[in-house]
DNA sequence: AGGCAGGCTTTTA
DNA sequence: TAAAAGCCTGCC
C-alpha cells in the first residue's frame, strides 16, 4: 500500500461515471477497483485532502498507474483556459465536472468497448463488457482476494463460440466484435500501425473497420489513442451544440483539447 | 458525392 | 413505449 499526493484535478467518482471507461468498480470505503491490462488497482481517497491510498508498489505506480491516469497532463491548466465571459456554458461545465481526466486506456479494449456502446445506455454497456471478460478473459485475484477478469485479447474473442458470444447480449453488434477480433488475429487490422499514421488519416482508417462509424472512431481516438483533440459527437453533445451554440461551436479556439472539453460538457449536460 | 430511411438486439426508465 | 455515448444497407 502506498500513499500518493495528487494536486491536479482528480476525482475518482467523476472519472468512473464519465462514460469513458466501463470497468471501474466501486468498492468499500468509497474506493474503486481499476483493471488495466494485466494490472489491477484498488484506490481510496485518504483523509488528507489530496492524498490517495493505492494497493500497489511505487514502481507499479510509476510504470503503470501514473501513465494510465495521465498524471503528466495538467488538467487544471486545460480547464482554466476557458473564459467565463466568452463561453459561460463551457466554463460552468468545467467547474462542475472538475476532476475528470482522460485515461490512457488500452487501445484494443477501448475499441471493443465503444463498438459495444453504440445505441445503448451505460448500465447495458457495462453488463455486456463484464460478461465478455468473464467468458473470454483470464481469471485473476485482486489485492483483496476478490476475483476479476482481464479484458480478453483478440485471439480469445475470435475463439469464442457463438453461444458464448450470444450470452454477452451484444445484439446485432456481435458480428462487429467477432470480425474485428478476427481481423486483428489474421493481421488485417493493426492498431499500432493505425496509431502511427499521420493525425488526419487515423479517423478514416478507424472508420473503415466494420461496425465503426464516426462516433465510435472518435471515441477510440480520444479514449484509446489519447488524441485529446478528438471530439465524439453523440446524441447528448449534438443537443449541446444545437441548444447552447446554435451549431457554431468554436472548435478552433479549443484545439488541441477539444476532446477534454467535450468530456466536461458531456458529463455536465448528462447530469443536468 | 453525400444524405436519408429503415432495421437492428437488448436494457432501462 | 421510447430512448439509449450508432452503424449498415439500400436507395436517391
Amino acid at each position: 500500500m502506498i500513499t500518493v499526493k495528487i494536486t491536479d484535478d482528480f476525482d475518482l467518482k467523476k472519472i468512473a461515471d464519465s462514460g469513458q471507461c466501463f470497468r471501474w468498480q466501486p468498492i468499500e470505503n468509497d474506493g474503486y477497483r481499476v483493471i488495466h491490462g494485466d494490472h489491477c488497482l484498488c484506490i481510496w481517497k485518504a483523509e488528507d485532502d489530496c492524498s490517495y491510498e493505492l494497493d500497489c508498489t511505487d514502481d507499479e505506480y510509476n510504470d503503470v498507474w501514473s501513465p494510465y491516469l495521465d498524471m503528466d497532463e495538467d488538467y487544471q491548466s486545460i480547464r482554466t483556459k476557458i473564459d467565463i465571459n466568452s463561453d459561460p456554458f463551457l466554463y460552468e461545465a468545467c467547474e462542475h465536472e472538475c476532476g475528470i481526466r482522460i485515461l490512457r486506456q488500452d487501445p484494443w479494449e477501448a475499441l471493443i468497448s465503444f463498438i459495444i456502446s453504440q445505441n445503448r445506455n451505460i448500465p447495458a454497456i457495462k453488463a455486456s463488457i463484464e460478461k465478455l471478460c468473464e467468458r473470454a478473459g483470464e481469471k485473476r485475484y485482486d489485492g483483496r482476494g476478490e476475483v476479476y477478469y482481464t479484458f480478453p485479447k483478440p485471439e480469445a474473442i475470435a475463439a469464442m463460440s457463438d453461444e458464448s458470444l450470444d450470452e454477452c447480449k451484444l445484439g446485432y453488434r456481435d458480428k462487429y466484435i467477432r470480425r474485428t477480433a478476427e481481423a486483428v488475429v489474421n493481421g488485417k487490422l493493426d492498431l499500432k500501425a493505425i496509431a502511427a499514421l499521420p493525425d488526419d488519416e487515423i479517423l478514416p482508417s478507424l472508420m473503415s473497420i466494420y461496425g465503426v462509424g464516426r462516433k465510435v472512431a472518435s471515441c477510440m481516438l480520444l479514449f484509446g489513442l489519447h488524441h485529446l483533440d478528438a471530439f465524439p459527437v453523440d446524441v447528448w453533445i449534438k443537443r449541446v451544440l444545437e441548444t447552447e451554440y446554435s451549431n457554431d461551436y468554436p472548435f478552433d479556439n479549443y484545439s488541441p483539447y477539444n476532446g477534454v472539453y467535450q468530456q466536461y460538457m458531456f458529463a455536465y449536460y448528462r447530469n443536468k
